[in-house]
DNA sequence: GTGACATATAAGTCTGACTTTTTAGGGCTG
DNA sequence: CAGCCCTAAAAAGTCAGACTTATATGTCAC
């Protein structure tokens, strides 16, 4: 899924992109193309296309007569998901983990608003479903059952507030869910409060009541933060 | 400011960004290294540097045997700085524009909320000289001088909330506040409600007041919105 | 110390030849 | 006619080498 085997610049990428989230380059640090690609045994334009790649991202800069230098951390297009991804596999996964819980915390209940006033009938019976998948694999350790329908929630509530910067989030709410299932300590079975107001925001999504719809997922993006500090205060 | 001579390959990406993110070649569109390349008067090398860094943001995808294909809009990287510029000059600029100021009333009431906890004094301070600047360029039509201390009002909230997803939203911000001012009607002086909203945030930040800071950001982002509203119903 | 100038360096560019993957189509067989 | 394999073509991908350009830095004269 991470590595999709787009040639040989995205098999550098693989390796040079989370080495220098990873502050394995510190801000500063000088690289040579010319060395880089001996090192990776590519040709020269290769490696080229992979450092414009990482300029895009302003992880790096690229200058005549110098090189290409790491830019600071200030700086780095930390909502590009392929930055995103490379972070949270690094050693700040905590931090990075916290800041996006935090922005989930301010988009979530907004976007939820949001698609009590625009979702339509399709998107309604989605949230519906989700919620009752969720439900359904509630107990039992169906962890991963639960998961999906968990995933799979967010991502309609965001896409039915019919804002395409918040819809574009999917991808970021999921990375989160799947971490905090996969690599945090998750043995129990999840909050059944959590559980029951899923239940509840898709039902104040289907009664348009916009308000009741934000103040509920408020209340899950709470439990989500209470959740971070509780396993990393 | 957004053609940095960052050599050909920069030039070719200043002229088939917008093209792309306006639409001018639909979702599904082939293109062709090669007739690029002849077109843009540039060599391969320099033309599959371009492409790479749109295959980055997701705009197109580049397929053995097949081509460079455009991708549909709701796969782009829609929170790439680059892609931004590219959209808010292009034809969608009013769409884009609605779409980040919902982002921004989401944003920035938490952003300041978080400020009023974590600002050190030095950022209180800028605070409150950009809030005094605002107050200070308000009459007399020096609207630009009021953009300047606006900016830097935002992005030091947002800068002082101390979560870099929020703290990278600056340049968003700014933007948004800049095209407000030079392309949108904006012959009459700001609102006075908005300039006091902001000086009194400045003190509630100050006052270590995070509640109050985050409702009176709340209505700075709705007044923004109401603008818009009014400006394009 | 300051300025102009020369030099070395690393990125940037171009070209041409070659490789690899994948689609499309033709022809074979049932 | 349907189905399948196999060939061929098309376009991206890769590589190597030569050349250009910008620029940081050191040198020298003043």
């Amino acid at each position: 899924m991470s590595t999709r085997g787009r040639g040989l610049h995205g098999h550098v990428l693989d390796t040079l992109g989370p080495a220098i989230t990873a502050g394995e380059y510190p801000p500063g640090s000088v690289l040579r193309t010319d060395e880089l690609a001996q090192h990776f045994e590519v040709s020269r334009s290769v490696m080229r296309e992979a450092v414009r790649v990482l300029e895009s991202m302003h992880l790096v800069e690229s200058r005549r007569r110098v090189g290409v230098t790491v830019r600071p951390k200030a700086e780095w297009n930390v909502y590009d998901p392929q930055v995103i991804r490379w972070r949270l596999a690094g050693a700040d996964r905590p931090h990075q983990l916290r800041s996006l819980t935090v922005l989930r915390s301010a988009i979530e209940p907004v976007a939820a608003g949001l698609a009590a006033q625009h979702a339509t009938a399709e998107q309604c019976a989605e949230l519906t479903e989700c919620a009752l998948g969720m439900v359904a694999n509630s107990r039992g350790h169906r962890l991963g059952e639960y998961l999906v329908h968990d995933v799979a929630f967010h991502r309609v509530v965001l896409g039915a507030s019919g804002n395409e910067m918040f819809a574009r989030l999917g991808d970021v709410v999921a990375e989160v869910l799947t971490g905090r299932t996969q690599h945090e300590v998750m043995f129990e079975d999840p909050d059944p409060a959590a559980v029951t107001l899923h239940v509840q925001v898709a039902e104040a999504v289907r009664a348009r009541d916009a308000v009741r719809a934000e103040e509920l997922t408020r209340r899950i993006t709470m439990g989500a933060l209470e959740e971070l500090d509780i396993l990393a205060p």
